[in-house]
DNA sequence: ATCGGATCCTGTCCGC
DNA sequence: TGCGGACAGGATCCGA
């Protein structure tokens, strides 16, 4: 689940192995996923050293010694693991179920580190995710980067920037915070988490919690509270969470967290003193899960 | 200019 | 057990 919080816990769960790490060969085993691979990707990164795993929105961002930096984002399938040792330490049977998932392995950066080799492996059935090459100087020019809105965990995002971007605007709140120009990180879990912690109507148009002449209103103030929290929690959730996870299968993926409203309909309301019942809709094609008694 | 809808792709789950 | 349809965490493109 590709949201801002699980790339970030990507980003932290791979940062061990793969900063001070040398490429000692990037292999693609295909030439595409959603999009080619960008022209010579392999021999621009082998020979490389990493020297940080950042993140930009759910990009995640492995940046090299000769300035350049590999950006992955993982679509709606996409995942990291990570293999220790030498290829041929795995005994064959062994190796098989390591792998159940090996036909959807597309490129493996195979690593020489302080800790010794190892091969950090993205695996992404659908196919939705992407990867591209640039100069960091002119990373925010990349057309992937372009536009994206502040982060959610930082000072960049306030209720007047979003009063100011939401203003006028009769599309939903659902879709005005998905639109990664307006916010950068947020999916559909995270959002529909947000507007049940805000208490808001996910149909409700984005301008009605904005005053008249574009200031914010004790609603967008709640509502962006709420949405630092809820992307605080998860990324405090997936640390925690990824410990286990590597130690049981060597695997970084995606771990189950508990949501209060997304992927809940029919079930009660999580609202302290609230009798709803989560309701489902539909909206831009994509499921919206809310209390119809609580959020207003 | 702003929307919603269709689209890319594979895997899983549920009802018959 | 097999089969068909609905659905899935994203983002872009196109047409109304």
């Amino acid at each position: 689940m590709p949201e801002l919080p699980e790339v970030e816990t990507v980003r932290r769960g791979l940062a061990p192995t793969m900063e001070g790490a040398r490429i000692v060969r990037l292999e693609l085993r295909r030439k595409d996923l959603r999009f080619p691979f960008p022209e010579g990707l392999e021999a621009r990164a082998t020979g490389r050293n990493i020297v940080a795993l950042g993140r930009r929105a759910k990009y995640l961002l492995i940046d090299l010694d000769d300035g350049t930096t590999i950006i992955s984002h993982l679509g709606m399938s996409g995942s990291f693991r990570i293999e220790a040792g030498p290829v041929s330490d795995w005994p064959g049977e062994f190796h098989h179920l390591q792998s159940k998932d090996e036909k959807h392995d597309h490129a493996i950066f195979h690593l020489e580190g302080p800790h010794g080799i190892s091969r950090v492996i993205y695996n992404d059935p659908r196919r939705f995710g992407f990867m591209d090459v640039v100069h960091r100087s002119e990373i925010d020019l990349n057309p992937f980067l372009f536009g994206l809105g502040p982060e959610p965990t930082g000072n960049e995002l306030s209720a007047a920037y979003l009063a100011e971007r939401f203003m006028g605007k009769t599309q939903p709140l659902k879709s005005a915070l998905l639109d990664q120009k307006n916010i950068a990180g947020l999916g559909n879990i995270y959002v529909c988490e947000a507007l049940w912690r805000a208490h808001l109507r996910p149909a409700r148009a984005a301008a009605t919690i904005v005053t008249k002449t574009g200031k914010p209103t004790k609603q967008m103030e709640l509502l962006v509270a709420s949405i630092r929290d809820v992307i605080a929690d998860a990324i405090k959730a997936g640390g925690s969470s990824l410990r286990d996870h590597i130690q049981t299968d060597g695997s970084l993926g995606y771990f189950q967290h508990s949501f209060s409203v997304y992927d809940r309909e029919s079930l009660p309301c999580r609202t302290p003193g609230c009798s709803g019942t989560v309701a489902r809709i539909v909206q831009a094609g994509r499921s919206t899960f809310y209390c119809p008694v609580c959020q207003k």
